[in-house]
This record gives structure tokens, C-alpha cells and sequence, in this order.
DNA sequence: GTGAAAGCGCTAACAC
DNA sequence: GTGTTAGCGCTTTCAC
């Protein structure tokens, strides 16, 4: 099993009797070059198979074709979703996508920013850490002049692209359904504090309660995690209050499935007695009976979105910030239809 | 905004008053160095916060750092369960992973890996999309001599290490368990023909019939794509059968769900008349209900494993070839369950 | 044990 | 329009 050597410019330049630095021409489609001279070029890289090294073109031009992705999981539909999104504009221009996965705890994401050799790596796109308050390690990243873009979770103190769907709104439209739909007292069940969609959310939660002149009680809105038993614990202590609420919105469709499972449990009538909108569209969300309402969030155009943007970074030096925000849209189901018979 | 020239041993070299090749020594852990010297570099490396340039290390040693793994989706809970078991291992070895996907298409499949400059991977880790029938362009990468291991599903001509549950016992357990429930009438909807592990749990299901005394019939055996909905097309064939089977195994989870929906529209009653087992333990299998029954696979360890042989490949240069065969178990749920009232 | 120097494959002045 | 050459940051003989 020989370890072949590949071919380079060199065996090209070799063959066809001219200069390297004719062919490195020919082949990145430099204008200074005779047009016939690139033909025969290009016609001899394609038959030799020739594939460029990229290590030598990133130490010659000091730049990978890299570019990372750091995240807390990829085992979700929303994540993977985006990183599908990612990928699929990544390869189309020919940079690679290097994963790191946070696990969602800060010390494992600080721990990625610092091992990161950032040589290797033309500019990164991050969704940080549920709790990393401190952000100092991305300005850090930033300051050494390597682009980041942010997705979804944003660090709101880091002047750069991010890309986001529109939470706000979003939550409008959830809440304004349920309102619609005869429900009164509507909990919010949150993500933790501190992130910005949570408080989007939230905010357009509060908001439109407000201007339906519905009560907003304390008691109704519950911060914790993002997981499943998140959204159960905090429907069972929703469920514990003395004043219970009649539906939910629930910061995502993980807990919202949580929220309807204690719900069950509960004999709680979902939709009839009890409504339920969550933020995703995960299919789990039409797996579950009854079916979950819930605003469809655009993965794959945040995934793309966000790449675009990074790679345009890293074409142009000064290429000003971009916030872009992606609507949602609200998909109607069984969750929060009074008239649904299990 | 200014970009930041890195750190390099040139850099260490001129602090220290030595030169770079010992400053390179010291940096590898390489013997032939005075200890004294080595901690003034690692201290000075440190203090100055040195990275290496990948770049570099890999233009001179020949060899990125990177590994590629190819894959057809990550938007489901096995597949990203497994790129999460490699990163980790990966990561704590200092690879990096490089995501490919292939969108089950052997076209795409082709094209990635033609368009691969291979010299700037290591190592790759592949699941072969579900029809490519043809695997000579992954013989060829193992014949430029880099190592290749497949997973899940492999590649059956291919000579090189794989890693995979065992299905064929997974089958096994999956219809003895739907026979020690009283279920004599099973179908198999299987995934796509040529696919080894479709085929070892077809054969795992055969066997397991035969053993039993129970009848095949060819009728009750469909071959199809892996997606929930194929599972629904393949259960209302099965439903429109003049003799119905009284229970489903299924390839895996998704289609098994499929399955349970058409079930559940047609009004039979999952568990008390009809049961049905699938092969993943994808969450959502908890979400349905009933509950699906299920063999959980050991994704999180398959991708662990895969990505240690790799590495193990690509550090000893014959390293023999591994077949791992990790098993899974089986999660009895509701829907195998005779007295599971909804 | 350490240094000098060549070279990995490519790009980018600089000449012509 | 093309060739020459230096150099990107590192490893690795080969001397000493």
C-alpha cells in the first residue's frame, strides 16, 4: 500500500515546459495569462489528476479554507438542521466546516476557543454556551483579526454578524394565537436569563399580553434549562400554584413536549382545557399526540445565512456588520384546538 | 482591526537564544533534548502563547490534522449521536473533524470525494449512502494510502476496518421478543436491498421465524427507503394484505413511527392487537404513543470507536484491519404491550 | 544536545 | 504574459 505522492504545479510545470508560477496562475484564473496557455494548463491538472494542497496554499497565503462551527449539541433537530445549512454553502465554495462540540457547558467552549490554533482557520460561527456570561474569548478571536459570525444564541456585547430568527415576533404570534383561542392565562415557560432570544421571547410574550390586557403574573413565567425535564419540571410547579394557568407557551418545542407530558399525566385535556404552543417545528412536534402548535423556526436559511455572511468576512476585510433576522411562522395544530378529541 | 502575525517558533528561537530546530525538539517531547532547555521553551511557548501553525506542521510532515467524515444526514438523532462520540474522541486527540454530507445521494457521495484533496485529510470515516452500489472511488482513497473505516453502513467489498451494532442479533431479540408476547403473524419492513445491515436484520428475522415455527411469507417482507413516511406506505400495503400480519419489526425507529401512525388512523389497537417494534431508540420513540419498543443501538460508542481505529490507522501505518461489532438491547415499551390501554 | 540548512507545495513580488 | 526567487512555519537530515 504505497503512499502516493500527489501532484503538484511543479509535475504540471514539469510536463508542459514552462514556469510554477505560470501554472499556480493558470489555475486560480489570474487575468495576466494566456488564455491558451491556462487551456493546456487546466487540460493537464484535469487529466493528472492534479488536487491542490491546501496546507501549502494556507501557510503561502495564510489562510486554511477552515472554517469552524462551535455549538453546545448536535443532536437536536434545530442544530443539525443549521449545520446541514451550513455545510451545504460551505462546500459550494470550497471551505471545509470543522466541528466543535460545547456540550453546552462554558468551560469545554472556553477551552475549544483556546486550544483553537486559530491559524487553521478562516473565521468561525458560534452559538455560545447557555451560561457564558463572559464573552472576552470571542472579542479575543476577533481582535486577531479572524472573523465570527453568531447564530441563534448571539452574544449581545460582540459587535459582528449575527444571524437570528425572529424571536420576537415570533413570540407575538404564538401568544396571539392562544389568545385568540379563548386561553387566558398563559404561562411562559423560558430559557435561562441571559440569552437573547430567551428574552425576545419573553419580551414579546409580555408584550402582547399587555396589550390584550391580560394579566402577567410572576408566578407564570418559569426560567430553567432547554431541555425536556426542564419542561416538565416547570409545568409540574405551574400545575402546584394556586392560580393555575390555562395554556403555555413554551420557549421551544423540547419543553413543550415536556409541559404536555406532565399535562397527560395531569388528565388535563391539551387543547380543550389547556392550550399549548412551543418554537421549533422539531418533528417531534407532529409525532406527539395531541399534534403541538408551535412557530417553525428557518433552520436551513439561518445555517445558510450565517455562512454566507462569515465567508463574505473573510473575503472582504471591511465587510460591515450584519444582523439578520429570519421570520418564523406559526404552524397551526392540534395543541391548541378546543375542539380536539384524543 | 489589525491581523495579528502569530506567534511561531522563529519567534521562541530569538527570545530564547537558541535555534528553531531545538526549539521544534523541545516543543514535540522529542528525546534527544536537555530537560533544562525544554522547560524554558515550554515555559516561553506558554507565556507567549504560542499555537502551532497546522498549516505548516502538516506542509512538512505531509499530514493535516484533519479527519473527514462522510455521512448522509445529520438531521437525525443516530447520526448526530454519532458525529458527537467522534468529535469527542477526535478533539481530545487533537483532530479535528471535517463534515461531509452526502444527502444519501451516491452522486453527491462521488462528488465529495472526487473534489477531496485528499491531501488535506488524514483519515476518513464514511456510512455509505443507501444505493451506491458502486464503492471504487473509496477504494481508491484507501489505495493513495489513506485510511478509510466505514460505519453503520459499510461497505462490503472494501477491505479496511467498520464498526457497526449487531443487527443481526438486534433482530433476534426484536422478534423473539414480539413472539413471547403472542404476536404470530410478523412482518418485517425492512430498508433498501444491498445494504449489509438491512440484510443482517432481514436474515436475524428470517432466522428467528424459522426457529420458531412460524410462517414467512414474502408478502410480509418490504423493502424500502428509511424515512417515516416509507414506513407508512409500507404498513398500509401490509394492512391491504388479504392475510394481515399482527405485528411490525421495523429497520428502524422512523419507520416503525410511520407505521404506528397508519396503524393508529386505521384504529388498531398498538399493543392489545398489534404490535410493533423498531431499531434505533431514537427519542421519539418515547414520544409516541404508545411508547415504541424498541433495540437501542450504541450510537454514542459506535462513533467513539470508529474515530479510535481511525486514528489508531492513521498513527501505525499497517495496523491490521478491525471489525467491531458493539451490541445493543432491547427497550420494552408499550408497544409490544398486550394490556397497554391508551 | 544543538545548530544550519534544505525542503514540504504554493503564492506573490519583482524582473524581463 | 511568463520566469525567477524568496518565503509562509515547520520538520528533519546532517554536521558538529
Amino acid at each position: 500500500m504505497p503512499k502516493h505522492r500527489f501532484v503538484t504545479i511543479k509535475d504540471i510545470a514539469k510536463v508542459l515546459k514552462i514556469s510554477v508560477s505560470t501554472v499556480s496562475r493558470a489555475l486560480r484564473d489570474t487575468y495576466d495569462v494566456n488564455q491558451e496557455t491556462r487551456t493546456k494548463v487546466m487540460e493537464a491538472a484535469a487529466q493528472m489528476n492534479y488536487k491542490p494542497n491546501y496546507n501549502a496554499i494556507g501557510l503561502a497565503k495564510g489562510s486554511s479554507h477552515n472554517i469552524g462551527i462551535v455549538i453546545p449539541f448536535i443532536t437536536n433537530y434545530y442544530f443539525s438542521t443549521v449545520i446541514t445549512g451550513i455545510q451545504e454553502v460551505a462546500f459550494s465554495k470550497g471551505y471545509n466546516i470543522i466541528l466543535f462540540i460545547s456540550n453546552d457547558s462554558p468551560e469545554r467552549e472556553l477551552s475549544i476557543i483556546q486550544d483553537l490554533s486559530i491559524s487553521n482557520l478562516d473565521g468561525l460561527m458560534v452559538t455560545i454556551s447557555s451560561d457564558s456570561d463572559s464573552c472576552e474569548h470571542f472579542q479575543k478571536i476577533i481582535d486577531q483579526g479572524i472573523p465570527v459570525v453568531f447564530f441563534d444564541r448571539v452574544a449581545n456585547k460582540i459587535k459582528t454578524s449575527k444571524v437570528m430568527q425572529d424571536d420576537f415576533y415570533g413570540a407575538i404570534e404564538a401568544v396571539e394565537h392562544l389568545i385568540e383561542n379563548g386561553y387566558k392565562k398563559i404561562a411562559h415557560i423560558a430559557g435561562p436569563k441571559g440569552l437573547i432570544f430567551t428574552e425576545r421571547r419573553l419580551q414579546g410574550y409580555l408584550g402582547t399580553l399587555k396589550k390584550n390586557d391580560l394579566p402577567i403574573r410572576e408566578e407564570w413565567i418559569i426560567h430553567s434549562g432547554f431541555s425536556q425535564v426542564h419542561g416538565e419540571e416547570d409545568t409540574r410547579q405551574l400545575l402546584n400554584l394556586d392560580e393555575r394557568p390555562d395554556a403555555i407557551f413554551a420557549v421551544n418545542d423540547r419543553k413543550a413536549i415536556g409541559a404536555m407530558l406532565v399535562l397527560k399525566t395531569n388528565k388535563i385535556a391539551i387543547g380543550k382545557d389547556f392550550g399549548v404552543v412551543g418554537f421549533t417545528n422539531d418533528p417531534m412536534s407532529t409525532i406527539i399526540s395531541p399534534a403541538l402548535t408551535t412557530i417553525a423556526e428557518p433552520a436551513l436559511e439561518i445555517g445558510r445565512k450565517s455562512c454566507e455572511l462569515l465567508i463574505k468576512h473573510i473575503l472582504k476585510k471591511n465587510f460591515i456588520f450584519e444582523e439578520v433576522i429570519i421570520p418564523g411562522r406559526l404552524i397551526v395544530r392540534e395543541s391548541t384546538n378546543r375542539h380536539f378529541i384524543a
